[in-house]
Order: C-alpha cells, then sequence, then structure tokens
DNA sequence: TCTGGGGTCCTAGGACCC
DNA sequence: TCTGGGGTCCTAGGACCC
C-alpha cells in the first residue's frame, strides 16, 4: 500500500537565519518580504506575541514598540540554498519524491518499512546536517499527511512525526481539526461550510457525497472530501514543467519615467529567461503589467498587461527583453506614479521540441545566444548571481565604486544577512 | 511616509469551425 | 413558446496554495 509522506520546514526563513544566528534561538524574529514591506515569516516566539502573517512592517514595529522583536530582510539566496540542502537529503531516503514549494516537499512511501521511525530518523538527520527543523507528516494520501504534519508540528509527543495509519486515528484527527485549516479550503469555502454547520474537518467528512454534489457543484471540493474519507485522489502536481512564469516587485519609491521602467522590465524578463532555462524550457509569449499603487484611492489609477508573440519559442534573456520591452512600450502611459511591475512567460514547451517558424532565416543567431546564455548561466552559478548581466539591465544610476547599480540593489532591505553559503567573500571567519 | 511574490486548477462563455 | 448540433480553442474570473 502506498503512503505520502510531507516533510515541511518549521518557519523556513527564520530557520534559515537562525542556522548561521544562534543567538536568535528562543527570540521573537521575522523575515520581511522585498523592500522590507510585510512580515512573511515568524518565529514560534513572534508568531505568540500574535504578528500576523502578512502584515506590514511599519504596523508592526507601531503595534509592537517595546517588544524584543528581531526583523530581517529577505535573502531568498540563502533560503534556496538552505531548502536545497534538505531536499539533497530527502532525495537519498526517498527516491520517490516531489518539490511542492520552497519550503515543502512531498515522498511516496510504501509500508514495507516502520514509517514513523523513519520519519523521526529523516528530522534527525536534517536537523543534524542542515540545522533546519522540519515536521513531517504521513498518511494515505496528501491531504491527510499535510493535516498530520500540521500535528507533528503542533505537539511535540509526536517526536516531529505524525502517521495517520488506521480509520480510527484518521478520524481523531479530523473531528480535531477546523474545517479552515484544511488543505484546499480556504476562507470562502470554509465560511459557506460554516453556514450549514461544518465546524470541524470531520464534519465535513461525515455529510453524505451527494449532499456535498448538490450544495457546491465543485470538483476541487469534492476531492478534498473523498480525501479526508482516506481516498488517494489530488493528482501530483509539479511533475511537470511550470506552465507560466512570472517575475514582478513591487518599488522602493514610485517611478513614472519610461527609461527607468525599462530597466526593471528588463531585469524581470532576464528572470524569467533563467527560470526556463533551469528547467529546460521555451516560451512563445511574453507579457508585461504595470500599476499604480493600488493602496493610493486618492490618487488616479492605471492598471495595463499587454502581450508579445515570438516568432520563435525562446529561453534566451536577449529575445525575451527584447519582447517584454516591445510589450512595456504598449503597456506604458505617461503621467503615471508607477509602483509595480512585471513580466510574465506562458505558452511554455519543452526546449528541443520547438517547431521552426515558417520564415525563420537566423537559426544560426539562435545557435549564438543559445551558448551565451549558457556562458552567463555557468558564470553567475559560480562567481554570484548577476555577475554577467544583458546591458539594458543596467541602472542609470552609480555606486560609489563607479559601478552600475545592479537589480538587487535596487531592494531597500536595510537588515539583510550574509551569504556564508553562496558568496566567496561572506563566509564565516571564525578567527 | 511605509502595504509581497510567486503559482495552480476549474468553469463559463464567446468565437469560430463544419 | 420552443433558436440545429456538435466540436475546439481561448479568455476572464474565481477559488485555492505557499
Amino acid at each position: 500500500m502506498k503512503y505520502y509522506g510531507i516533510i515541511d520546514c518549521d518557519n523556513c526563513y527564520v530557520s534559515c537565519e537562525r542556522v548561521f544566528r544562534p543567538d536568535l534561538e528562543h527570540r521573537a524574529v521575522v523575515v520581511l518580504s522585498n523592500n522590507d514591506g510585510c512580515v512573511v515569516a515568524r518565529s514560534n516566539e513572534a508568531k505568540a506575541l500574535g504578528i500576523k502573517a502578512g502584515m506590514p512592517f511599519y504596523q508592526m514595529k507601531q503595534q509592537f514598540a517595546g517588544f524584543d522583536i528581531t526583523a530581517l530582510s529577505s535573502n531568498y539566496e540563502l533560503y534556496g540554498e538552505m531548502t536545497a540542502r534538505v531536499v539533497s537529503l530527502i532525495r537519498k531516503e526517498a527516491p520517490h519524491y516531489f518539490r511542492y514549494s520552497i519550503d515543502e516537499c512531498f515522498v511516496v512511501l510504501d509500508e514495507s518499512s516502520d514509517l514513523k521511525q523513519w520519519g523521526e530518523l529523516l528530522h534527525q538527520k536534517i536537523k543534524r546536517y542542515v540545522g533546519m527543523p522540519v515536521s513531517i507528516g504521513i498518511a494515505r494520501n496528501k491531504t491527510l499527511a499535510k493535516m498530520a504534519s500540521h500535528f507533528a508540528k503542533r505537539y511535540s509527543g509526536y517526536r516531529h512525526c505524525c502517521l495517520i495509519d488506521s480509520d480510527s486515528k484518521r478520524e481523531k484527527a479530523l473531528s480535531l481539526y477546523p474545517i479552515n485549516e484544511v488543505w484546499g479550503i480556504g476562507r470562502r469555502y470554509s465560511a459557506r461550510l460554516r453556514e450549514h454547520g461544518i465546524e470541524t474537518a470531520l464534519d465535513f467528512a461525515q455529510r453524505s457525497e451527494s449532499w456535498v454534489n448538490m450544495t457546491f457543484r465543485n470538483i476541487v471540493l469534492m476531492r478534498t472530501w473523498r480525501e479526508l474519507n482516506g481516498h488517494d485522489v489530488v493528482p501530483d502536481e509539479h511533475l511537470s514543467h511550470k506552465k507560466s512564469i512570472c517575475t514582478s516587485r513591487s518599488f522602493a519609491a514610485n517611478i513614472s519615467d519610461l527609461p527607468t521602467l525599462h530597466t526593471h522590465v528588463a531585469n524581470f524578463a532576464s528572470r524569467c529567461a533563467e527560470k526556463l532555462r533551469r528547467q529546460q524550457t521555451v516560451a512563445s509569449v511574453v507579457g508585461v503589467f504595470i500599476n499604480t499603487n493600488t493602496f493610493r484611492d486618492d490618487l488616479e489609477q492605471y492598471w495595463n498587461f499587454e502581450e508579445v508573440r515570438l516568432a520563435t519559442p525562446s529561453s534566451s534573456s536577449l529575445t525575451i527583453i527584447q519582447a517584454a520591452h516591445s510589450a512595456l512600450e504598449r503597456v506604458f502611459r505617461r503621467g503615471f506614479e508607477y509602483k509595480k511591475a512585471g513580466v510574465i512567460v506562458t505558452g511554455i514547451s519543452p526546449d528541443g521540441a520547438i517547431e521552426q517558424d515558417l520564415f525563420a532565416t537566423d537559426s544560426a543567431k539562435e545557435q549564438k545566444l543559445r551558448q551565451l546564455d549558457s556562458a552567463i548561466d555557468l558564470i553567475n552559478r559560480r562567481i554570484g548571481s548577476e555577475t554577467v548581466v544583458v546591458g539594458s539591465q543596467q541602472y542609470a544610476q552609480k555606486d560609489a565604486d563607479g559601478k552600475h547599480t545592479t537589480f538587487a540593489a535596487s531592494l531597500k532591505r536595510d537588515h539583510k544577512s550574509k551569504n556564508p553559503t553562496t558568496r566567496w567573500s561572506e563566509i564565516i571567519k571564525l578567527f
């Protein structure tokens, strides 16, 4: 019989920071979004104080003035590296795995071994080798495994691994689980379910299949109902490549001029091209959106999105940047203060299976672009991201050394930690 | 003054085709 | 009173996830 396990990093970003800052253990710590905008991760101590996820940083500072809280800017280079180490350990213990998000990984297990012990040992191993605390849930399907991992996180008696392997355990767990915390049931559905007197996962699971069907006429909710009742019906995602890739940011300050937007959009486009190449795919459509500050209802708002179709699907930074620039020209309207922009690439297919543009004459050029991109990727991977960039990615503004400012430097990150795992210059020195 | 950045799936409805 | 009947593809919007 097949089992699913989920390995979930506890307070992932905070835990990554604590590996290199042991002084932050047992203290209230939050990690902020880009431009130090919102709280995106909290230590248990910060949660206990009542700091909510998504809370704007300035509000937190007002509301929790006088509390001893450490706030850190997000350092995605570090989090990406640390979680990759976690995954490499998981892979050794469970060859059949798929990554669900930056901090979660599903594995498929069979019943032959002692699954509870397996989970406890994996937890110990990840803690010892990477320093990351994880919670592990194991059950017959993914919805129940997620629920189990929450129990593992909440009750220390489980020793970081909760296994649901019988109907009695399943029903007990369901009865203790609020309906709004079930995987796949968000704010809207839980409000509607509560109108029908459903408070726990068990209340929902015990309704008849036809009642759920008639009341909601919704196949997604129906699948969740089946999983709560022990069937394995939610399909495995993330086994194939992504169908859309987006890179977008809010700006530290408003931007009204086209050249500065061009530079930002070039950087977003370049990131999208990198992501395409990493999963060995190409895109055929490049879209750009820009918008004014949606929180300022006293100002006139503008939001728009334009797409450009490529003659030949591509993952080349130069090609994607060019297309993004022409899309930007189309969405841009003078006279607005822009707060955010983004590039979205779609029409994604595996690289290699590209049907040629009927009128293409530039396959030799494509070949050269490909070699150029590979060389840039290699350098940026070995030496550090943004070591080599396309000219249009460089900001007009220069730093103290006379060098052009880079994308990373354009973000406001006043409380950022070092990158001891990916930058030679920031490696930890003991003496 | 300061408010994140990614993704997925499903459905309904319209355009278009034969 | 009573619209032909299939199809496919695309898009927008709504729900969800982390």
